[in-house]
DNA sequence: CCGGATCATTTAACATGTTAATCAGTTCGC
DNA sequence: GCGAACTGATTAACATGTTAAATGATCCGG
């Protein structure tokens, strides 16, 4: 909870900014990660800006229209998109960047550079921490009334499918 | 960036357990917090478990028809509405708070409880840091293509309404 | 009173989060 | 080679996040 209401208090201060140039805060990730590359597979990118697939398939589809990025399949092999940033996405970093760092700084100034790296590093640390640790799968819980509601989660129908993925 | 993946690190091992009874993040920081009062009002309770008041607006309505809560105006204010939780609600947070201390209990002993207490101090600090720190509003931002695309952000039509909302 | 302003909540509309399913391309065993 | 299995990406379906608008109730100044 306070993970989430420390996250909500540092982009209520970014969102502005970003929102005034026409981008949310997962277009703004991609465009940076963009911006450190020549050209990424989706997978990574999804990686790298913290979107799952479905999400960053949407917004790439989005970005590519606004002609921020460019995707080209590769050649090897067919599967892969490799997307990369255009001249027109780079204009668009170059004239946000400034601005959202001075945003930064003032935050930094105001929290302390001292206790922002503590943070940082606590909070690397938990990452690391929770990654080695494993997800326990709540085996033998009822969940007697899950399906007594009309709009709840995990309601789809179960299809009744194999496990595996073959067949398609 | 860094609050992100650490909020998703953890959840990740609650979210197992909670999908096994039902219940999404959101729902069961509801009824969390509606099990520490008697009622409460929506736009208190929507401060309480972090939500918007449209998210949980729906919320609502879907817990209210799994009889997980219960709500009735109240009698001197027919524009506010008392929200409760039920005797099911209560049993369903009685069955699944114990294996929720379980994960929190590991996640500490796996991080350190040194650490999991500044990072709870480091996060409480940087909330109240930027709370005092004013919202800038980006003004002149020219934003001279946020609607070339086709689904992009900020592109609702503007209805020309007047601001005000008297007048039923 | 009464009509405009304000307040609490909900609805609307669209973007994103999330899981499952689909689809197309590749790999591998035979 | 060919078909089953696998992999990368997208689509589908639904829940939630987010802003604006609508709705109904209360307040308040004349």
């Amino acid at each position: 909870m306070l993970l989430l209401r420390g996250r909500e208090a540092v982009m209520r201060h970014f969102r502005p900014l970003l929102r005034a140039h026409g981008l949310s805060e997962q277009q703004w990730r991609i465009l940076r990660a963009l911006s450190a590359v020549d050209a990424i597979e989706v997978t990574e990118l999804a990686h790298d800006a913290f979107l799952l697939g479905p999400s960053l398939s949407r917004i790439l589809r989005d970005l590519e229209t606004r002609k921020l990025l460019a995707r080209k399949t590769a050649r090897e092999d067919q599967r892969r998109s490799m997307v990369s940033i255009t001249p027109k996405g780079l204009k668009l970093i170059e004239t946000v960047g400034p601005f959202s760092e001075a945003i930064y700084a003032e935050i930094a100034r105001r929290y302390g550079g001292t206790q922002l790296g503590e943070l940082q590093d606590l909070l690397r640390a938990l990452d690391d921490s929770l990654s080695a640790m494993p997800v326990r799968h709540a085996a033998g819980a009822v969940d007697s009334d899950a399906d007594s509601g009309s709009t709840s989660r995990g309601k789809r129908r179960p299809v009744k499918r194999r496990a595996v993925q073959g067949g398609r």
